[in-house]
Order: C-alpha cells, then sequence, then structure tokens
RNA sequence: GGAGGGGUUCCCGAGUGGUCAAAGGGAUCAGACUGUAAAUCUGACGGCUCAGCCUACGAAGGUUCAAAUCCUUCCCCCUCCA
C-alpha cells in the first residue's frame, strides 16, 4: 500500500530516513493522524533551514493529518548537542521566553488553524518547568540506557574528540526530546514525529520510550540535510543566515537570496521549498536548460517561497526593488520610484547634512563593516554610485550632485543595494 | 582528590623572547569572466585622523630595552587515575 503523502514526499526527496516505512505507509493511508516537529529557541527567529520541516507539516496538514508545532522553551534552555562539536553556552531563561514567542507569531501563518485537523502549537516547557528532579529520574530517566545513548551518531563527536566534552546537561537533551514525544503522543495522539536527519537519534529515544511507557506505536521520520551542490553550507549568504523574520531579513533580500539559486541546485530547492506539483518543476527546470540567462526556475523559486512566507504584497515589493536595480536604469527612475523603494523595503538610510564623506557614508550604511572596509572596497573599484564606480577614497558626495536632489544608490560588488536619502527638514 | 594536556585573529590550526596584526587552510568580501549563475584566476581580509598610530594571542599582575612566547595568581576546558 502507497500513501499519497509518502508517495510525495519521496518523489520530492524529502525522506531521510523512517522508521518503518511499510507500517507508517499503511498508517497514515488508514486515517488522520497527528505529527509534531520541534523547533528551539536558538535565536530570535527561524532561518531558512527550519522551512523544510514547517512545509513538511504544512504538507500533512494538506493529506489531512494534524500538525502539532513544539515550541522548546525548554529543550532551548539545555542545548540540543547532536553533531555539535562544542559545548554551547547557556542563554538567560528571560531571553528564550522572548524568543519562543517571536517564533510562535512567526509559524502562526504557515500552517492553518481551521478544520478538523487545525494546527495545534504547544511548547514543552509547560510539561518540564514544575517538573522535580526525582520524578524526572524515576519515569523518564529510567526508561533511557546509556550504553544505548553513548551508541548514538550525533554525540559521537563529542565523545571521541580530543578537546571537547559534552556536560552532562547537554547529554540530557536527549531525555527531554523523548519526553516531548511521549507527552506529545499522549496528550495528542501524536504518532509521528519529523526532524532533520540530524534529529533521527533524539526522534528515535523518544520513539521509544512512546512504545515503552504507554505502550502506543510511533513513528520517526527524519528529513535530508539541505545540501548544495558545490559542498557549500545552504543558508548563509553575505550577511549571515537567512531568517524568515521580515525584520532580519527583508522579503527583498529573501527573494534575492532565492533569485540567485545556482542552476544545479534549483530543481531541488523547488522540491522541497515549494508546493508547486512535480510536473510544473520539471517543465521550468526545462524551460532553464532551454535559456539559461532567463533563469526561469529561481524565478518561480524565489516567488514561490517569497509569497508563501512573506505574502503577495511582499512579493509585488521585492520584485519591484528587483527590477529597478537589475533591469531598468538607474537614470529612468523617477522620484516616485525612489521613495517607493524605500518603502518598498530597500535597505536604506537617511542623511542630514548636505555634504558627506564616502567612506564614512558607505560604513555607516553597512555597505562595509568598518572605515577601513569601505576605503579597500572603494579603492579597488568594489563601490558604484548612482552606478557609476568611484575610486577616490577622498570623495565626498554633495546632494546638490544626487538625484532629485535627494537620493544616492550605493551598490557594493554587483548586487548589494544601498539607498541614502536626504533628510529633508 | 591525584597526574598530565590545553585556551591564538570568524572557524580550524601554526607559532615557545625581538624579523608577529601573528604561517597555512576554510569561510567571507571585491575585481576579471558570466546569466544578478557555476567553475577558474587575481586581490583583500583587527581598528583609526592609514608610509604612522592604537588594540589584540582566556583574565589580572610581574620579569625584560622587548612577551602570544618567561614567572605568579585566577577562570574555563580536555584526558587518565582514584
Amino acid at each position: 500500500m502507497a500513501d499519497a503523502l509518502l508517495e510525495e514526499l519521496r518523489g520530492r526527496g524529502l525522506i531521510a530516513q523512517v522508521s518503518d516505512e511499510a507500517a507508517l505507509d499503511a498508517h497514515l493511508a488508514s486515517g488522520s493522524r497527528t505529527v509534531y516537529c520541534g523547533f528551539d529557541p536558538t535565536a530570535d527567529s527561524l532561518h531558512i533551514g527550519n522551512l523544510v520541516p514547517l512545509l513538511t507539516l504544512k504538507r500533512f496538514q494538506n493529506h489531512g493529518h494534524r500538525p502539532i508545532l513544539l515550541l522548546g522553551g525548554a529543550t532551548g534552555l539545555i542545548g540540543d548537542p547532536s553533531f555539535r562539536n562544542d559545548e554551547r553556552s547557556l542563554n538567560p531563561m528571560g531571553v528564550v521566553a522572548g524568543w519562543v514567542e517571536r517564533i510562535r507569531r512567526q509559524v502562526e501563518g504557515l500552517v492553518s488553524f481551521e478544520g478538523n485537523n487545525a494546527a495545534i502549537i504547544e511548547n514543552n516547557l509547560d510539561w518540564t518547568e514544575n517538573l522535580d528532579v526525582v520524578s524526572f529520574l524515576r519515569d523518564i530517566g529510567k526508561y533511557f540506557s546509556v550504553n544505548a545513548m553513548i551508541q548514538r551518531e550525533s554525540v559521537k563527536s563529542r565523545l571521541d574528540r580530543e578537546g571537547e566534552g559534552i556536560s552532562y546537561t547537554e547529554f540530557s537533551y536527549m531525555l527531554l526530546q523523548g519526553m516531548d514525544y511521549a507527552e506529545l503522543a499522549d496528550r495528542h495522539h501524536c504518532t509521528v514525529q519529523i526532524g532533520g536527519s540530524d534529529q533521527w537519534g533524539n526522534i528515535v529515544s523518544g520513539m521509544d520510550l512512546v512504545r515503552r511507557k504507554l505502550g502506543q506505536e510511533a513513528f520517526a521520520l527524519t528529513l535530508p540535510l539541505v545540501t548544495k551542490a558545490d559542498g557549500t553550507k545552504f543558508g548563509k549568504t553575505a550577511g549571515g543566515a537567512i531568517w524568515l523574520d521580515p525584520e532580519k531579513t527583508s522579503p527583498y533580500s529573501f527573494y534575492q537570496f532565492w533569485l540567485n539559486t545556482a542552476d544545479a541546485d534549483v530543481a531541488h530547492f523547488l522540491k522541497i521549498f515549494t508546493f508547486l506539483p512535480l510536473d510544473d518543476i520539471t517543465a521550468v527546470v526545462e524551460q532553464l536548460r532551454g535559456a539559461p540567462q532567463e533563469r526561469a526556475a529561481q524565478k518561480s523559486l524565489a516567488s514561490e517561497v517569497t509569497r508563501l512566507l512573506h505574502g503577495e504584497g511582499a512579493l509585488e515589493s521585492a520584485r519591484r526593488i528587483s527590477d529597478a536595480l537589475f533591469n531598468g536604469s538607474i537614470d529612468s527612475l523617477t522620484e516616485q520610484d525612489l521613495a517607493q523603494l524605500k518603502l518598498d523595503g530597500m535597505d536604506s538610510s537617511t542623511v542630514d547634512q548636505d555634504r558627506v564623506g564616502l567612506l564614512a557614508l558607505i560604513a555607516d550604511s553597512g555597505l562595509a563593516p568598518s572605515r577601513g572596509q569601505a576605503r579597500k572596497l572603494v579603492a579597488g573599484n568594489g563601490i558604484r554610485i548612482n552606478g557609476v564606480v568611484v575610486s577616490d577614497i577622498e570623495a565626498e558626495l554633495d546632494f546638490s550632485d544626487a538625484l532629485f536632489k535627494k537620493y544616492y544608490l550605493l551598490c557594493r560588488g554587483k548586487k548589494n543595494w544601498h539607498l541614502v536619502v536626504k533628510n529633508c527638514p
């Protein structure tokens, strides 16, 4: 028996490991199930790597299953050691609590809270904050074999590696995540846990706990780590991580990130980051092959993902900015266009003086981290002002020469734009 | 508790008194090429009022003309033994 959802996940290359594929197939095909995935607050926002499990939860929901988004209010205070080389420092409790709330708002928009299989959001701090140690050790710890735990590939680097160890705190992470699965199985009849492939050990631990403690069936399914054809790390770019929070990564930057996907990766990404039917993906990738310079597949990818996360309006803005900066000529921009770019969320800053030094401007705008770096960029022909390369490190900009006496478009390299606006009293 | 090893610039990792803002690699940024690709080549890569100065090698003191390198104390980590 082949469940339609599993078929789709397989077709999209979204399955890394499954605990009992045949049984899970039957399980999913025979009714509406409850599936969960945990998200730990390790920062004030999730990033695009988290999009894969988030969208997978949505795929489950689209097929009639109920998704639970578990926020790691407790596990985020401990730190998952899986495949990490070093112990991390603990974040203050108040900070983590704040992050949980921000992430809650972030994920709310991605799944539906309507209907029979409405999504549920839980926070594992709810069932751990008042737990006492002795109960924990007696009720949970007794089900875990240290012998099995130290065999886990995910903590091997920490146990074997010369120079790094693992604290009891992080070693216990597995128990907390296991307990989450048991708790959700008990509260919501959750029978499936998904996560990144690095979560396999934690998920299986929980699955075993559910079976032993509750005597219920439970499944584990992991998603592959997102990889790039050239072997570099996915999701990192100039300014660091690509965040889901529009305050941290603007919809324009988000759109641009996807638009810059390598040809070799775009089919793969379309499969895992969008809901486009596989036939459509094949078609648009075919189009790319015929006319690579058009980048039809990249545009499709960027549009789909930006729309999914930020909505149609944000996508339109991102496209407007992109068109203005990369397809049109700067001279053709009207004063209204420039004002619109700012409104659309283009990276910008304001200046009070009529005349400013170029280096200071570049450093202040964030295009360079320091004046020294700005100096080197200018000297190396890496800066353009209103489309013209400027290589004089002594240069000063006077707003009487600015576009409409008000705007300067700075560009570092080929695609890092910044709009400087004269502050009019 | 005992014995030993270690904390270096974003990461890994050399460096054991001056020639060290500190090898090498990775990451990153820029230039050339190009499709706002990939691959490749070149350059940059602590800060500044930039041929000079300042801040840096876990922290604080000390020795010395001179310390990442030597001494003292402290903090943290690892391994083995108990």
